[in-house]
RNA sequence: GUGGGCGUAGCUCAGCUGGUAGAGCACUCGGUUGUGGUCCGAGAUGUCGCGGGUUCGAGCCCCGUCGUUCACCCCA
């Protein structure tokens, strides 16, 4: 009876040995400075009520309404995989009310996110992201230590050619303004059908096309920036002053522009220019009405979401992971049943003060399991066999120069201990 | 969703204008009793992504499909 083999679903990034271990190193690094601000960790679920995206993030936005993995549960319930943290965050926050305690609620979050796009570098249908969210107050200090902290993650990987892109959309009021030029502008356009309906959803849209002609027609556009009302002019002018004592650098983009609608005030992309078209390592924003929006009291966050898979790219990109192949501190070659009970005893003494200790199994002969021992790395190789176990002593080698001494296999801890402590 | 490239041993790939598969690396075993790295020898491994078609004959040609990759779109 022969089985199909069964293929993982389109898109999906899997991470195995050995990369694993520097996917596993990036995460960690990357999200290791909002612990060290006071950030707390947020354990979400992957899947939620479809509204909270819909709602949360926007019906006109590509995200929602042509890249969710939406299904029905056995009750009927319309749910959705994630596509994005924040809107959940945000559920959380408001569902058991963590917003009524002493603010801001700081959190941060990790996990896999979901979007049925079209496979490509850097893009995949199952993604992993780190994020942040500082939620319910309103002040300059708290959009520049947020950007802070996610420039300290791209810094812990190493990471040099990333650029910050920082822009201000303003309040309601400064985009309602702009809103109304933009479109007459865009009215005196010759746009394809396509860039039209684009252009309908969502007219700042046309700032991000990539088509030359695009860029050139947009040119002449009117700016958010230009709009912006007093109050968030001086916002975001501060933001920008600490962003310059932080020392972080930072280019201002009137033009960029984010996917997800509920992006106010103070808005940030990180790129790097190493990784051909998916670019964006890292991105987030302040969100004045998402958590009125879902059904919460009225207050003003800022967050952001770092793409994992994209920042271990770019690591590679920049060669600047460690090389931290995990070797063993000892390898040990038993020789039969008895020496086999042993060997799995004196492991778990070893292990347990901090030896990383490892067996060689299964039924090889003694010159495979050196070569073995060889190829993995580690750094002394002991064998038990017939005689060690009746005298109770085993020769130590040394893997990297082949010297042994003799040790007896009660001290082997303090033996090791205290060589490899050197 | 749209368009281009690719899919041959675990990995990297070769396979001329169609004649029923190969290299290097890796792997396993051995080179006299229980000690690695070099060297030598031996060995195992493929339904040539999958399905259909053309042909006396297809890894090579055609169609479809799945996957992958790159770009558009969008974004992390």
């Amino acid at each position: 009876m022969k089985f199909e083999k069964i293929q993982a679903p389109k898109g999906v990034r899997e991470y195995l040995p050995p990369e694993s271990s520097a996917f596993d190193w990036v995460r960690t690094q990357l999200i290791a400075p909002a612990a060290a601000s006071g950030y707390q960790l947020m354990e979400l679920p992957v899947f939620e009520d479809t509204n909270v995206f819909t709602r949360g993030v926007g019906e006109s936005t590509d995200v929602v309404s042509k890249e969710m993995y939406t299904f029905e549960d056995r009750g009927g319930r319309s749910i959705t995989l994630r596509p994005e943290g924040t809107a959940g965050v945000m559920r959380a926050v408001i569902e058991n009310n963590l917003d009524r305690g002493q603010l801001p609620v700081k959190v941060w979050y990790s996990g896999q996110f979901f979007r049925a796009e079209r496979p490509q570098a850097g893009r995949y249908r199952q993604f992993y992201q780190v994020g942040i969210e500082a939620i319910g107050v309103e002040d300059p200090a708290i959009d520049a230590e947020v950007i802070a902290i996610a420039d300290r993650g791209f810094k812990n990987l190493g990471l040099k050619n990333y650029r910050l892109d920082i822009t201000s959309l303003g309040d309601a009021a400064s985009r309602a303004a702009h809103r109304v030029d933009l479109m007459k502008f865009i009215g005196t356009l010759d746009l394809d059908e396509a860039t039209a309906a684009r252009a309908a959803l969502n007219p700042l849209r046309l700032f991000d096309d990539k088509r030359p002609e695009m860029q050139e027609a947009m040119k002449a556009a009117p700016l958010l920036m230009d709009y912006l009302s007093a109050e968030s002019s001086a916002n975001f002018t501060q933001v920008l002053k600490y962003l310059d004592a932080l020392k972080i650098s930072y280019v201002l983009n009137p033009r960029m522009v984010r996917g997800l609608d509920y992006y106010t005030g103070t808005t940030f992309e990180f790129v790097h220019s190493d990784l051909g078209a998916q670019a964006g390592i890292g991105g987030g924003g302040r969100y004045d009405g998402l958590m009125e929006t879902l059904g919460g009291q009225s207050l003003s966050g800022i967050g952001f979401g770092l793409g994992v898979d994209r920042a271990l790219l770019a690591a590679v990109a920049e060669k600047s992971l460690p090389q931290d192949q995990f070797t063993s501190d000892l390898l040990i070659i038993p020789l039969g049943d008895d020496a086999m009970t042993t060997a799995l005893i004196t492991a778990q003494e070893l292990r347990a003060s901090g030896i990383k200790t490892e067996i060689a199994f299964g039924d090889r002969s003694l010159k495979g399991a050196m070569k073995g021992a060889d190829k993995s790395g580690t750094q002394y190789v002991v064998v038990f066999g017939e005689s060690e176990l009746s005298s109770g002593v085993v020769n130590l080698k040394r893997m990297r120069d082949g010297d042994t001494s003799s040790v007896k296999i009660a001290q082997l801890k303090d033996v090791l201990r205290e060589t490899l402590s050197r």
